[in-house]
DNA sequence: CAACGTACCTGCTCGC
DNA sequence: TGCGAGCAGGTACGTT
């Protein structure tokens, strides 16, 4: 699941472990994930100093000493538990744990940490992955050649908006699920926010501008409620969904704040709203929305 | 080119 | 209790 709230709250959990920190063991426990593993993977990491954990979009990206970085997707499953010298452990934004926690079952990367930390990827359907490309070539690289805007950057506006949805007839949640256009946003936020901009998910993305590619009230909304509904979950660590059992209290709690995700049939939270959220299905992905407060 | 559908995986939930 | 169908946060690639 993770989108971007998730990615950022495992970023920040993962962060004092690695960062300043130097990889002295990396075992790969089969050849691939979604894709197989750059060629002689572990040895390009081993013995290399993580200068920097970033994140773009929904991506991971530490910078090695080595002058590569490594990239890392997590897919629907993946998750990262990190095991501390103190013998703590804790999985930064544990979103995905199905009564879990700590099944190991489907650990496939362990990284060891010259600070004592050992960091284990687990990723149940393997629809995560890892790559390695130089720091120089990130902008251009495959994975984000073409990639949108960041969704919580600067340059989220309604002018940018109208000018990225002027003219398309694609319903505004694909639109807005492209990540060639905004990247980061999944299928939750798409719907919690079009909820948030009372915007229905069928109507044309092009009428979020007017005939001169200006934006229209609407993409001015959008665009607000884009930005405070990811700052409130990366504020809450992000969303645990399934069979999440509150431990240490450091993992998200933004599920509770949905407003229609996972809803179907419940009253609409809006205020004065006596809507019913309703489900329906776009390109193959649940959207939930009420046609109530959601006229388009 | 845009806009779809399909594929990639495992595991959980639901109805029978 | 078992079993199949349907569903799940992701992206990449094929076909129209």
């Amino acid at each position: 699941m993770p989108e971007l709230p998730e990615v950022e709250t495992v970023r920040r959990g993962l962060e004092p472990a690695m960062v300043g920190a130097r990889f002295t063991e990396v075992v790969l426990n089969r050849p691939n994930l979604r894709f197989p593993f750059p060629a002689r993977f572990a040895a390009r990491v081993k013995g290399r100093e993580v200068t920097a954990l970033s994140r773009r979009a929904k991506y991971l990206v530490a910078e090695l000493s080595s002058g590569e970085a490594l990239i890392m997707h997590l897919g629907m499953s993946g998750r990262f538990d990190v095991h501390l010298p103190d013998g703590r452990h804790v999985s930064p934004g544990d979103f995905y744990l199905e009564g879990a926690q700590g099944q190991s079952k489907h650990d496939h990367v362990r990284f060891d940490l010259s600070n004592g930390a050992r960091v284990v990827y687990n990723d149940a359907r393997r629809f995560g992955f890892m790559d390695l490309v130089p720091s120089a070539d990130l902008a251009t690289c495959r994975h984000f050649a073409g990639m949108g805007i960041e969704p919580l950057g600067n340059e989220l506006s309604g002018e940018t908006i109208a000018r990225l949805f002027w003219g398309k007839r694609t319903p505004l949640k694909a639109a807005l699920l492209d990540q060639r256009l905004i990247a980061g946003l999944g299928n939750i936020y798409v719907c919690e926010a079009l909820h948030r901009a009372r915007l229905h998910p069928e109507a044309p993305a092009g009428t979020l501008a007017d005939v001169a590619g200006r934006p229209t009230a609407k993409a001015k909304r959008l665009a607000t409620v884009i930005r405070d509904v990811l700052t409130e979950a990366v504020a809450a660590g992000g969303s645990t969904l399934r069979d999440y059992v509150h431990t240490d209290g450091s993992a998200g709690a933004f599920q509770h704040a949905f407003r229609v995700y996972d809803r179907e049939g419940l009253a609409c939270t809006a205020k004065g709203c006596r809507g019913v959220v309703r489900r329906l299905v776009q390109s193959g992905r649940s959207t939930f929305f009420c046609e109530t407060c959601q006229p388009g």
